[in-house]
Parts: structure tokens; sequence; C-alpha cells
DNA sequence: CTTAAACGTTGACATAAGTCAAGAAATTTA
DNA sequence: TAAATTTCTTGACTTATGTCAACGTTTAAG
């Protein structure tokens, strides 16, 4: 159950193995079902996950009901509803199982006495923010006057498990673009 | 030359003004042309900047020769390529003063050292962190899907400052449209 | 395994926004 | 203060991408 986990913490930190299995006893197993909602728009999100395996998504939806992809993370990630997790306001965005998964959780009282009794992990979470914010820097300026072929090949390079792991309805409403011009983009590759 | 410094840390931390004094220190007197550029394209960025009067701006340029700009940050606030200041490595963007400006000026290994040493002011940092992140993120998903209308609305209500004290020119480049789309979404507010 | 639903592809058409250019206005510099 | 430069605005035209619809394919659920 725990073994990812423990690979993952091995390899980006150095910290010791009882200390590992320390923290591992703060995450807890938890199965999700395909397209489960664990994070409700209007929920304050509390937990932060781990992915054994499955995948998990990030998205809102408008007043149109018009759904905008915004993360994808896969095994061996991290993943929680970052802003609400952070302030504990209403998290505004669905967080969602895409398959089947099996999920490591643990909750926000239990992870900041972890990161405050393990500098190695609390560097970990740091990793996280600074990364989540370079990645999300790459994106926006990476994008801006990238027209759809440029955002397609953009992605190719840099998140290719989206677009090939990713349904095309989903992968366009990440890239901005409608599913018909992520369709004719690829035809043209 | 610190009080603006003095005030703004006053204001969000509990240090004690001793402190604050031991750190303002460790933050020098820099003045800054109009237009001058700081941190340039190839270059690391190993400072950190604290505002006192002037703007700043961080943009890139492509291979065409256009500008995007990417961020701006008025008097009282922190400001550096944050990216490059982070890994660094080649900040890959332009730090650039857009009026006479007078700027403290922090080295990152003093940063850094003042981090460790004053743990509110890590706090500060981490805050920093946080709020880009969830700034880039507000940004990114805010404007997918919006025309161009709905961007100068968002930009209003959200960071006015943009529209009032940046010209159209910079503006429009921040938010991804042309000027001459800029000029007559305006002209129809 | 079968049926129903969702998804992907493609064509025809509509439209928002870009480009280019020219003149007016504003700002900078000498 | 005047000249020079840059920026703003506006019109005419172009173009990339969205929308809608139809059809075939894949996927999911009973």
């Amino acid at each position: 159950m725990y073994q990812k986990f423990k690979e993952y913490l091995q390899n980006i930190t150095s910290l010791k193995e009882t200390d590992i299995d320390y923290i591992a006893g703060f995450f807890s197993l938890k199965t999700a079902k395909r397209n489960e909602i664990l994070v409700d728009c209007a929920q304050v999100c509390t937990d932060f996950y781990f992915i054994n395996t499955g995948m998990m998504r990030i998205y809102t939806l408008n007043s149109e009901g018009i759904e905008t992809s915004r993360f994808f993370a896969f095994e061996e990630m991290f993943c929680t509803a970052l802003p609400s997790f952070i302030d504990q306001k209403p998290a505004g965005e669905y967080l969602q199982c895409l398959e089947k998964s099996e999920l490591l959780v643990c909750k926000r009282q239990d992870f900041y006495k972890l990161i405050k009794q393990f500098p190695e992990l609390d560097r970990v979470y740091r990793k996280i923010l600074e990364l989540g914010f370079i990645t999300s820097q790459k994106r926006i300026y990476g994008f801006q006057g990238f027209n759809a072929l440029e955002k397609v090949k953009w992605t190719i390079e840099n998140q290719p498990r989206i677009l090939l792991r990713i349904s095309n309805k989903m992968a366009a409403s990440y890239l901005g673009i409608s599913p018909s011009t992520l369709s004719r983009v690829k035809a043209k590759l």
C-alpha cells in the first residue's frame, strides 16, 4: 500500500526509512470510482492526496455549464485543490478522479504538523509550491500569443501525458481550444 | 530610506522593530532610470527587490521581437524574476523599471539567510509564493474562455492599476490582445 | 453481449480579433 | 519650447478558430 509512496519520498529526500514510515502512517488509503468528485466547488479542501494508481483532474464549470480543465495528475504525484487547501476557502473548482483510483489521503492538520516536524518534507512542499508557480508561469506565458497548433506542440513537448492519456474533449478544455480545433490540429501533425 | 519597507513589514508580520532594522540592513538602496533593465533575459537573477517608488515590469521578447508583459509591480511591493531567483538559471525574461525608481535590493544569499533566521520572514516569502501561485492560477483560468471585453473587465476588477497606470501597449501585451483591440474594447465600456 | 450514451471527426458557415495603415494626440528629449 | 518620437484611435480587410450539425466510432453500463 505504501510502496510507491515510500519510493517517491526516498527518491526526492534523504529522510530515514523510519521517518518515512512515520509519515506514511498519516496517509490513509482511499479508493475512488471513475468520475468520482472528491472536492466539490463549494467545499473547502482539507485533504492532500498521493496517487497510487489512477488519474485526477482539477476543473471548473462556468455559468453556462462549460468545463475548463485546469490540471491533470497521474500516478506517483501529489494532488490537491491547492488554493483552497492553502486558504481554507471554498475551492471554486472540482477535484475529480478520472479512473478508478487508489489514493493515499492526508488530513490538512496532519500535513502541516508533518511539514513542521520534518524540514525535509517542508522542502518537498515548498518545491511543490515553487514548481506549481513556475509551471503556471510557463503555461500562461508559453501560451500567450500561441495559436492552436503551437499550443498542441508545446503540450506534446512539455506534458505529453495530457495528449496521450486524456480524452480529446478534456485536453481541449485544458488547452483553451474547441474539441473540433484540437481534432483538426492533430490531423495536421 | 527604509520607512516604507519598515511599515510594510510591521503591517504583515509581528517582527520586533530591532529585527526589522536588522533585516533592513541587508537591503541596500538602488536608483534606476526609466526603462532601465535590471535583469537581462540571459542573466541569472540574484536580487530580491522592494519598490520604494516607481514601477517594475517582467516581460519577454519572442523571436519576432514581440513583447509579452508578464507581471507589473508597484510601490511597496516585492519584485524579482522569481523562477530564476529560485532555480538560479538564466531568467528567460527581462526585469525592467518603467519609471525612475527607488529600490531596496537584497542579495539572494542574504535573503535566504534572513528567511532561515526569521521564521516570520520565511512566512512572508511563502505567502509571496502561494500568492504568486494563486494569482497565476486565477489569471490563467479566469482568462480561459474569456473574450477581450471579459478580460478587460476582469482586470479592472482585480488589478485596476494595470489599466490605470500602465500604457495601453503594455497592458495589451499583458492581456494577450492587440493594442487596437484594447482600444476598441475600452471605447465600449 | 447488447444497447445506449458519449466521443471524435469533418464540413459549412459565422464571428471575434488580428493586421496594416494613417492621422491625431501625447509624451519625451534636446 | 520645439522637434522628434512614440502611442492611441479608428477604418478596411483578413484570418484563425468557434459553432452547429451529421455521421461513424468507441466506450460504458445493464
